[in-house]
DNA sequence: GTAGCTACATACAGGTCTGTACCGCGTCAA
DNA sequence: TTGACGCGGTACAGACCTGTATGTAGCTAC
């Protein structure tokens, strides 16, 4: 009957937990980390912040788990599509330059949060950075299976090519026209894969 | 015998202004614009608060002034290059992409300061994004030169993927190998470029 | 000399930030 | 019924932030 959580499962469950870190992960896109201060989340959420601090004990532990919520919304989306090209890497590697492409093209997108954050904090220790690092590999990890498939001479390298190519249009949105990411990225791609075969 | 500056060029002329700005760009860039307080540039710079004040209006001035200093230090970099190659614009791509390259794999390097700084102020208003989305724009600009030096048959998409791949790299340092950087750059290059002559 | 400018030094106003303390309320489990 | 716990609300501590006010010393030009 009830929601059978470990730790915090009195009341309605995690819903608290949820609300906060939902609002703080807009906040934080859209504005900036350093930017939203605590009482601005707590205040647009609704709670208290009490309820703040016992679910996430730092604002560092709130910006890591706001990173690692993207993280997770970043790859449930990839495998979606990933899923419906598993025969065809080249496909699939054009879908992702797809969505990705689109994404990058709306107008309220601020770029990718982990690049952000990391710019935000430069400090190494910052737990923020950790998760930002492991996406940024992670990334590289599955393009480079995609890039074996692809028999490339060297999928690391190609992989590293590829990594480059999105990473860069995550930080280019500005210079692009209206449009033009999703077919710009594609062509790049094309010509890395063909010349990795050479 | 003086230094015949223009308007503030009593005393030491502005040398003042000089030493705020260029110890304000070493911490705003090591540290992010946000952490560094305008105590801290003051007294790192060993002057007085209304020094900065007299010579910089507010803090977002500096902040603009400081991506000015590194823009123009950026294209000085550039021109410096280009004018070892102004016979062959394949040789001038190449060139920029290996100092970009070793720039990009230096140790203590934090990013693109532009991307930085674009990525702490979201608001579209800041005076500093201004700076920053000129020098976006500026460097697709030379990078369309190039291409149609290049005999491209689309200057403008080739100068867009290889802006793409540059301000990746720019943002790519934690997942390169050491030294990684330039060879994957300019054999991505190599790709866009032959490809962009089909 | 004297006025005008720049610089240094210090203090401070007014606001914001993170994080904690304390209180009362409602709900669940025993 | 009673105790434990999550939650909202408020107040607050302590630190930091930007920007200004005030006063003094030194240099230049008239």
């Amino acid at each position: 009957m009830s929601k059978s959580a470990t730790s915090p499962s009195v009341h309605g469950g995690a819903e608290v937990r949820d609300k906060i870190l939902e609002t703080a992960s807009e906040l934080f896109y859209t504005r900036g980390v350093r930017a939203v201060g605590v009482d601005l989340v707590v205040e647009k959420a609704g709670v208290a912040k009490t309820s703040l601090y016992r679910h996430f004990g730092t604002k560092d532990d709130l910006i890591a788990a706001f990173l690692d919520r993207e993280d997770q919304e970043f790859w449930t989306k990839w495998d979606q599509v990933a899923e419906q090209h598993a025969e065809d890497a080249r496909a699939e590697l054009d879908a992702h330059l797809q969505w990705i492409g689109e994404r990058v093209g709306r107008a309220n997108y601020r770029g990718c949060p982990q690049i952000n954050v990391a710019a935000e904090f430069p400090e190494g220790d910052h737990p923020a950075r950790k998760v930002a690092q492991a996406h940024k590999r992670e990334m590289r990890r599955r393009l480079k299976v995609i890039a074996e498939r692809l028999h490339a001479a060297s999928p690391d390298q190609l992989a590293g090519q590829l990594s480059v190519l999105i990473n860069g249009a995550f930080v280019s949105s500005q210079i692009f026209e209206p449009g033009e990411a999703t077919a710009l990225l594609r062509r790049a791609a094309d010509a890395l894969v063909a010349a990795s075969r050479s």
